[in-house]
DNA sequence: TCCTTATTGATAGGGATTTTCAATAGGGAG
DNA sequence: CTCCCTATTGAAAATCCCTATCAATAAGGA
């Protein structure tokens, strides 16, 4: 069963389990959401399930990925001012770069920054839910970029 | 010369370098702001603000702010989806626990993982500029207050 | 096929922040 | 000290991103 087969899955269990229904503009969401391994936001993501069903209207897809979210099928991420960002869920978790310039991200992960982390939190009698870490900068790309003009 | 008075030249330095204004305004704004080391928002900042010149609108606090953050005096920081808060700058980077429950901010330094940081961007030929890390959980007192109910 | 009700699309609403714009006030020139 | 240019201000409207509302629609069990 690969990664598609194991959300949707997931989200049909998810749906049955809170009476909710199974709907074609869902599992179009779906499919386009899981198409790619990006950091989508909310307008990318509309623009396109329009192409598929030009039908399906702004809220809905804001309706569906909060939905995700709930059945861990996907992240929610915010980035700097702009708008939220979606990412599918994955085995590790992981943190991101982001380029000031072209706006790339790049994603890491780091076991020895998880357990730093972890420290601390034990040191200051916190109990740790989630973390995010974002390093912001150039990339190469764009580092070169910046020398050359 | 103490934080104030460092941070007043600084502000006077960007107000000449720029041929902007020194007005009343962002003197009492920036007193305001710095009478206190909190992560202020800007609606509690207007309050105080109000309580000395209660003439001074709204949008001049937002603006002053932004200007503070361009002259080094201020940094903007975005917690979880609430609206965004300011801190003065201090001479070391810190990072910050917020408590889910009620909302309190730790603050912490951690030079380990500052340089593990730094090691994963050189790994990946990414030139940091910057970078945030927020751990969210439970706060001591909330973590007692969850068990007793 | 019927019927209940979750879902949808369009749009209005909401909260935070920014822009607009006429009135005001720094502050250098004279 | 006064004049004058223009940065700044306050109030309100506008904008951005997102959520709630609501009548119409469509799942999907009986």
């Amino acid at each position: 069963m690969n990664d598609f087969e194991v959300k949707r899955q997931r989200l049909n269990d998810h749906l049955a389990q809170h009476g909710l229904r199974h709907t074609q503009q869902r599992d179009v969401i779906l499919g386009e959401f899981l198409r790619r391994h990006e950091h989508v936001t909310v307008e990318d993501l509309w623009h396109r399930v329009r192409k598929v069903d030009p039908a399906i209207g702004y809220a809905t897809v804001y309706r569906t990925l909060k939905l995700f979210t709930e059945c861990g099928i996907a992240y929610k991420r915010e980035f700097g001012d702009a708008g939220a960002r979606y990412e599918g869920t994955t085995e590790h978790h992981h943190d991101h770069m982001i380029c000031t310039r072209c706006g790339k991200i790049i994603e890491f992960e780091n076991e020895a920054i998880e357990r730093l982390q972890e420290k601390v939190c034990r040191e200051r009698s916190f109990q740790m839910r989630s973390h995010k870490m974002e390093l912001y900068g150039l990339c190469q790309k764009c580092q070169r970029k910046k020398k050359s003009s």
